[in-house]
DNA sequence: TTTACTTCGTGTAACAAGCACACGAAGTAT
DNA sequence: ATACTTCGTGTGCTTGTTACACGAAGTAAA
């Protein structure tokens, strides 16, 4: 059942850029193409929107068919346009980021991706299409995020050691951070909750572990409250 | 020449949110619908992308096409993509906004644009489309983005008086700052050279020009220097 | 049970940045 | 000459940022 318009219209997919740490260093989840064109290539995990379906929800969809990722933070990025893009023909693309606690996330293969597979952000094959363009502009924008707005935890467990974070920010950002300045600024936001429980790792004294409270972060946010490290 | 695909396809457009600064007032463009839907209703510039055509060429396009703007800051912001948006068919549109010095912009009406006109951005008159939300999603963005990257020149004559700028900053971020203040802080960025040549208006002691120096911004940039009001 | 080992958790002093604040200088108009 | 208005500048106080070291708490092995 073919559609038909007046005049020709660009295709458009959603791709997601997805973010994970893991022992440290961050990396991103790709899958390698089982078709043409760059068939046998790594690709970011999307796919082309229905038209039934918003941005929001077409990215959503693709991320569980092709990886098995769901229930993430998943925020738009940037619409990518240039005209030779894609061999096949016109196609654009909307791009997304997501932010996955990866000790959660088995990941899987489905559908039309043979394999997916996380690979360390600053060590990455060869990829199809704009990607590498599509990547660089997710690092940039979760570099620059992360100094302005408390999303790092989306990439912890829930519960976490002031530690972990703090090397989460090492890690992102590239820096190297002291210890005792960083738990005094974390902690004076008021957006940690200590929990009762410690975390063991190793044979050393347990850390304290901590979970963010999203609702605080709210109520700040309405008082023109700044987050910033 | 119809054009058929196997399945169906949204309809692409860009919508452009311009900016400009006013008497003291941060005004946007608007044009007043000429055809059906919404005809008669004011609604951000904008139109169908070619398929030709890049996003910001088609931004670029339309907005001069409706109402003469050209050769401004014109920058990606969102794409939009709610089901119902449009009540002809499936219609996502890629948003973009500019910042253009308003002493420069006569307005012009053109071609599906019966007239376009300057409104206050806080006194606005009822929008096609979901042309509100993409309004406050720019205002925003605006806002957001005058605090840590200056950009906010755009909006002013290519010589300036620090006071202008100063007036700019209020204007847009709606706070009062002190004079002695701010023209420390901006000018030890460095990012302004002070011209041999003052601006006179009103029967008072005339005030020095400075012009914004772009490539000093560049060069600063690459060093990690973070600007930052 | 003592010792060795490793990370956890904490305070202070020097320094830099932010903020509040007032007045003489330089023009124009009468 | 005087009145009027904006221009352009410096200082002290307060606040936030940075640099820095050591005892506490736990495990493992002798």
């Amino acid at each position: 059942m073919p559609h038909h318009y007046t005049y020709p219209r660009a295709a458009l997919t959603v791709d997601c850029v997805v973010f994970g740490l893991d022992a440290g260093a961050l990396k991103v989840l790709l899958i390698q193409r089982g078709i043409d064109p760059f068939k046998g290539r790594w690709a970011l995990p999307g796919g082309f929107v229905r038209v039934d379906e918003t941005l929001d929800e077409a990215a959503a969809r693709e991320l569980e068919e092709e990886t098995g990722v769901k229930d993430v933070f998943l925020e738009q990025l940037y619409t990518f346009s240039a005209i030779d893009r894609d061999p096949r023909e016109r196609v654009i693309s909307v791009a997304y980021y997501a932010l996955v606690n990866l000790a959660d996330h088995e990941t899987r293969a489905a559908t039309d991706a043979s394999d997916a597979q996380w690979f360390p952000a600053e060590k990455l094959p060869r990829l199809a299409f704009d990607h590498v363009e599509i990547l660089a502009t997710a690092l940039k924008r979760l570099r620059g995020k992360l100094r302005y707005e408390p999303i790092g935890f989306e990439l912890l467990p829930p519960k976490f050691t002031l530690t972990q974070l703090q090397h989460l920010y090492e890690t992102v950002l590239g820096t190297k951070i002291d210890k005792r300045n960083f738990r005094k600024k974390v902690l004076g936001f008021d957006l940690l909750e200590a929990l009762n429980e410690t975390h063991r790792e190793g044979p050393h004294r347990p850390a304290q572990l901590y979970r963010f409270n999203p609702a605080k972060y709210e109520r700040l946010k309405k008082k023109g409250f700044l987050f910033e490290l």
